[in-house]
DNA sequence: TGTTAGCACTCTCTTATAACGAGTGCTAAA
DNA sequence: TTTAGCACTCGTTATAAGAGAGTGCTAACA
């Protein structure tokens, strides 16, 4: 369909403008090194590749901008595997240097690394915890009214909340209840904790624990809240230096967004393993017509924990970017594994 | 030292500039409902008023604003404590709604609650977690080589460290690590657990313990670093609809150093008892040149636990802001003190 | 037939100029 | 002491002109 030399055009104008932001128009591009041919020649092509819907004007006599399509094309095929400088490599090996056991801190520390080498916003979530198998539960009580459950699961996560303890109830009371707890519930996903108490574990503590009822309701009723699973972000306030958020109005809603994490998780969840790039508004989302996200997962063994992601401008260097994704999803899933697979 | 006039002249100019945020002249004063002099008997008030150092001009022929002395004297003495209306009221009452019963969920609702009244940024630490006492230590081991401290305090907050287990050591000797722990350590604040535990409870841990030496130091290393004291932010980007910051280049620090959460945590940590209101440069830092920092303190009992906080321009609603904290934080001391008090 | 040179045209951006409006300081009169 | 009047200042807005970078189209060229 496209020639080579309109090929070649074509991802010289998009490298450009991922880099000067600036349109770029036939005669400053003939003057390029790789290019040889004239600025009538590279007019002719660019108005077809504006045709194809490749390239876009801003305004009549201006020069070419790739469109939404032509960085899904950029993306999909012109896009070599690029080899990442030997700075962008050590950086992503440094957070791994220390020897941090906790999954939270190296999912923070990934986050804060990417968004320093790329002057982007990165986005990375925290393990899928409501999939998470429950280790052990252990009750504080704090004072007469009030008690602790603490939720420990087998990858190392821990969520603890506060509920209300019924009247009359002693030490010896709590004690039975985290037992029987403990032995029926381990090994149990936290998504299905709520379920499994009522109709598994129910009856046997109503046997040993008085006024059984309302502490079952109490403590039930925690567990039912879903634990937030936890959204990090790194360089919030990058896209300010991006030329084409120069205007308030504009990044006013997308900072917006960024502030409201839910619906940056609901944005980023439900990616399938692997790398995947939305361009402008391809995702679903006024607020983010102008950006891309690039996305990739991580996983312990066989099972996908989280999201690591970048949001940019459109004009992102989706080339350097997914590379490094690439090699920080790697690296997080290979560290993981050593750390958790082995029960 | 100044005149009834100069009085009524001034507090209207800043009254007017907190609305407006544009800077205001002699004859459109004269045409207000409360002054009735002429605008030159105004500009002549105006120029001692300059003289004074409360005033200040944009350029030679421009209206007057307030100088930063200027709100410094109108906050110190022109201040009605005003009251509420009816919606900040109801407002400040939902927070305490519903029945929270977690510190961090109720200081998190009124950080949202408080920025969304007054479309600043507002800032809410956490109580500070070093001064908490312990009231139960947990190990959890995980798998042979790792395992969690759970460290609940009295004031219900939770923490966990995950620390490297030495080798050799069975299910028996942590539970004896750990009963010896909770009989010694309860009671002590989580400030002094890394001294105490050397001091007293080494000799101890020695007589009953296999590999004592490896398992302390793994152990008590995790509760050197300190538990970072939590800061929860409300409209983040509030400050983005102010007309002063809609240069993005002015923005840009401020937000910056909204996000390190670190720094905003040592602006306002500090505090005394009550409430205290920084204007533009009395803030030691450049970033807040033109902002103003409202803070005031929350208690349990007779003991401070914390800061609330809201950051506007220097041109902020100062009494209603002012009245605004006062009301959350005596509701927050009180709640908490209810809920933390009785032991 | 594909490539190139030339030319008229378009649109943005910058710069200069003038007019307007809100404000000031000063002087003199009430 | 207060007020009216007046010349002056400075930012803002509107308008016009010119430069610069680009385009599309036509015609010549290899």
């Amino acid at each position: 369909m496209l020639t080579d030399r309109q090929l070649l055009i074509f991802q010289v104008i998009v490298d450009d403008f991922i880099r000067s932001a600036q349109p770029i128009g036939s005669r400053s591009l003939s003057k390029k090194e790789d290019i040889s041919f004239s600025s009538a020649t590279i007019r002719n092509d660019m108005a077809d590749l504006e045709e194809l819907g490749f390239l876009e004007k801003t305004h009549t006599s201006s020069g070419r901008i790739p469109s939404e399509k032509g960085y899904r094309f950029y993306v999909d095929h012109l896009l070599a595997p690029q080899k990442l400088d030997q700075h962008d490599m050590q950086s992503v090996k440094s957070i791994f240097a220390e020897r941090l056991y906790e999954l939270e801190k190296i999912v923070q520390k990934s986050a804060k690394i990417l968004s320093e080498l790329t002057n982007y916003t990165s986005i990375v979530l925290g393990p899928a915890v409501r999939e998470n198998k429950l280790k052990k539960i252990q009750i504080v009580p704090l004072n007469k009214e009030t008690a602790i459950a603490i939720i420990v699961t087998d990858k190392g996560h821990v969520d603890n909340r506060m509920f209300h303890l019924p009247e009359g109830l002693d030490a010896s009371d709590i004690e039975k209840m985290v037992n029987i707890l403990n032995e029926r519930l381990t090994g149990v996903p936290l998504e299905d904790l709520n379920d499994k108490i009522y109709k598994e574990v129910a009856t046997l503590l109503r046997q040993h624990i008085r006024n059984y009822d309302s502490m079952l309701h109490a403590f039930a009723d925690t567990l039912k809240i879903p634990s937030n699973e936890k959204v990090f972000f790194g360089g919030r306030t990058n896209i300010l230096s991006q030329p084409e958020f120069h205007d308030i109005e504009k990044v006013k809603s997308l900072l917006n967004m960024i502030e409201h994490e839910k619906s940056m998780y609901d944005l980023i969840r439900k990616n399938p393993t692997g790398i995947h790039v939305k361009i402008g508004k391809e995702n679903k989302n006024s607020a983010m017509e102008n950006c891309s996200l690039i996305s990739a997962t991580y996983s312990v063994g066989e099972e996908q924990l989280g999201t690591i992601a970048i949001l940019g401008p459109t004009r992102m260097e989706y080339s350097r970017v997914i590379s490094l994704l690439q090699m920080i999803s790697q690296d997080l899933t290979s560290v993981l594994t050593k750390l958790y697979q082995n029960k």
